[in-house]
DNA sequence: AAGTGGTCTAGACCACGTA
DNA sequence: ACGTGGTCTAGACCACTTC
């Protein structure tokens, strides 16, 4: 463990130390933390100094809090939030998330704009995954999925079928890679194959692709992964503040 | 003054209270707010509520605050923090705000679409102005602008020239008016007139739409903007937590 | 009834900005 | 030197959950 910064504010090296039991997973997600009295004793300060170190953990989303029950840590799940803002134009404007087919699965020599994705040695094994997403028996995402086959083996071993709809909690369950950030991309591109075919488009139709990078606790990329949407179901809805 | 709710907890109360004079313009964008220890003493609280009050304010963007100087009304500026997100490519990946020009400023009643969007009674007068957005000399964003009138007549006794290249500041200036608060959301469609000469695209081009409403402290929607974005220079960049 | 986090108080000292 | 917000302490009582 890496010696703690000792000019930093008390407050914030008992965060970075729950951060860090968290991150090597000593602190299971959906596992309660232990209670303000004890970790105050435990690191001998006020109860208000750990008050306002859980709060800040609670404000990144590591950490959620109960009254009467306890701190729990919080298990994330990008596979719906990343539908938090995107929205595709159902029956009426219900906010759904569509069911998911896996099409393919390879392991593969790593093109160069995947492993620059991945801050991978140049032409590492990875995983490659399409995927088909329909809302209302349409197909409205087509999914490609890149992952670190180092990270991800147990992926190539399960069948395709056993793998979930949800895929981060399969990362997790599988693999004990967990997905705490992530960044995403927008721009209009011309599909191409097998894209194209997946989405049910002419080649050369405009649609939305969607880059999203994953990162792990420590900032690890953990999957790249390229979204083309269908230009006439698409929506990004955000809030600025 | 609404009778503020007593069985809310007295930081949120007082916070309520700070929030309504921001709101009213009684502490104006800029200004310094009282101090903690002022602030105790005037509402008979201990110190820390008053901190806790103040804190909850800074993560919503209400205030600033400086560490020796005070806290500080918060002067949001949305023309600047939409890229945030948006971005352009120029000749190289730098994160550049257009140069804008006014086209076209009209008042007009307002078309059905318009004042449902900014929850006006049906034709009620409106400001539409259209602006064309630069980069590197190449036009990459084609702005239409809608504006109640009953709250922006200054802006319709201006010359076009006076108005400024940031339009937020000059609503707060001119019209008292605050943006506070927005939503975007991003689809695809297939230009027309006579967005398409603005962005020198050929009709029917596929361009990102941005449609954004802008609110003020209140909620009230106070501006309706429709952005086309040329497909080849827009993207637009997002980070998940 | 016991234990948890939530609210609130009343101080102390520190770091920073301004004059 | 002074005033500001930032950190930290040591308690009290409350609201909620669990047993």
């Amino acid at each position: 463990m890496a010696s703690v910064d000792q000019r930093l504010p008390l407050y914030q090296r008992l965060r970075d130390e729950i951060a860090a039991k968290i991150a090597t997973h000593e602190w299971r997600p959906g596992e309660a933390i232990p209670t303000e009295a004890e970790l105050a004793v435990a690191h001998n300060v006020a109860i208000g100094t750990v008050r306002k170190a859980i709060q800040t953990l609670a404000e990144d989303g590591l950490v959620e809090r109960f009254q009467g029950r306890g701190t729990f840590v919080r298990r994330p799940n990008f596979d719906s939030s990343l539908f938090r803002f995107l929205r595709f134009q159902g029956a009426d404007g219900r906010h759904a998330v569509p069911e998911s087919w896996i099409l393919s699965r390879d392991s593969m020599s790593g093109p160069q704009d995947v492993t620059e994705a991945l801050q991978l040695p140049a032409s590492s094994r990875v995983i490659r995954m399409l995927r088909q997403r329909l809302l209302d028996g349409r197909p409205v995402l087509a999914e490609e999925i890149w992952l670190p086959e180092a990270l991800f083996q147990p992926i190539l071993a399960m069948a395709v079928s056993e793998i979930g709809s949800l895929l981060y909690p399969t990362y997790e369950q599988y693999c004990g890679q967990i997905v705490a950030m992530a960044e995403e991309t927008l721009s209009i591109e011309a599909v191409t194959e097998p894209y194209a075919s997946i989405l049910a488009l002419e080649p050369e139709a405009s649609v939305e692709l969607i880059e999203r990078l994953a990162f792990g606790y420590q900032g690890q990329p953990l999957e790249w992964r390229r979204s083309r949407a269908a230009a006439s179901t698409f929506r990004y809805h955000i809030e600025l503040r």
